[in-house]
DNA sequence: TTTTTTGCCTAACAAACGTTAGGTAGAATT
DNA sequence: AATTCTACCTAACGTTTGTTAGGCAAAAAA
């Protein structure tokens, strides 16, 4: 129960719960994670609340599941996007731009991800500071590609990118 | 009861509504509307829960009164720092920097009138617009006094300087 | 065909919520 | 001295909240 015995084979028969996730998002982009009711989002996806429980095992561990998949989302769109460019300073810019368009384009997950940090209980907060330094981890390296010599330098960029 | 019978010597006894004002901006700033409870905010000031609607009529009308509160600090500060210059150009500067600072400054009032507008109800929600653009009107005076034709240029000035 | 698993439902739980009615000690007013 | 007003309290109310236990039909696996 709950926990799936993942094999090889693992696929889920429905994708209810991606339907989940994306209502999750909605509604936690636009009234909020407080201002969210499990039997808000339940209703979103025509199902009861308890229901909910079946796929995420609290109102908490789903906006974390939103957060993470947030976090993806930007993740695979800069890794496809920095394969186009050649030098390292044409990866650096255009990793920059499609940074800027996801969080820029209003994805209800974008938002999440910068807004609703807070929202998440300390003992599991962890998890997702690490996922973000994860991400974080791409543009080290490639502010180090540039070959800056100062150290300094090179955080100073990071933060100015991170902070937008 | 709770209608103040006002004189010209209204005073009140007590600065324990402005108390729970400066607690309720807190918590709003900090948790949020929705994830602020009224016991949380009577805590702060130790009293009882009840005891906040001897001064305001509900939670809604709490945040309502803080944020109105927030805009007139920003008027104040911003009408304050007008007179110090002289030349139109100079006085828009001043008001911009004035601005500027006390949104930046991370006041908890400014936080709540800029984060916390969608959890106001829609009715009582024209009143505050009505304050906004009581505020707005002192940028229109001053970029009209500066003098510029094109009328479209003008609210694009103040859109932009609204817009951070 | 029998058994197991999946994905949902119903119904309830305790806790927390905003809010109200009624009371009361002390200060202020008459 | 008697009255009124202020600023709180207690104790509850009805509702909404996150969450759980137990059940059940249809699909999948055996």
């Amino acid at each position: 129960m709950m926990q799936k015995k993942v094999a090889l084979n693992a696929q889920p028969r429905s994708d209810s719960r991606l339907n989940l996730l994306d209502a999750a998002a909605l509604r936690f982009c636009s009234r909020g994670y407080d201002g969210t009711s499990m039997r808000d989002i339940a209703s979103d996806v025509v199902i009861k609340a308890g229901s909910i429980y079946y796929h995420f095992e609290s109102k908490n561990e789903l906006l974390i599941a939103v957060h993470k998949e947030g976090i993806w989302r930007i993740t695979s769109l800069v890794s496809t996007a920095i394969v186009t460019a050649n030098t390292p300073r044409d990866r650096l810019k255009t990793v920059i731009i499609s940074h800027l368009q996801e969080i820029l384009s209003g994805s209800d997950y974008a938002q999440v991800v910068i807004r609703e940090l807070p929202r998440i209980d300390h003992p599991r907060r962890r998890r997702l500071i690490d996922a973000r330094n994860e991400y974080e981890l791409i543009f080290i390296k490639l502010i180090k590609d540039l070959g800056i010599r100062s150290e300094i330098k090179c955080d100073q960029l990071r933060f100015l990118i991170m902070g937008l």
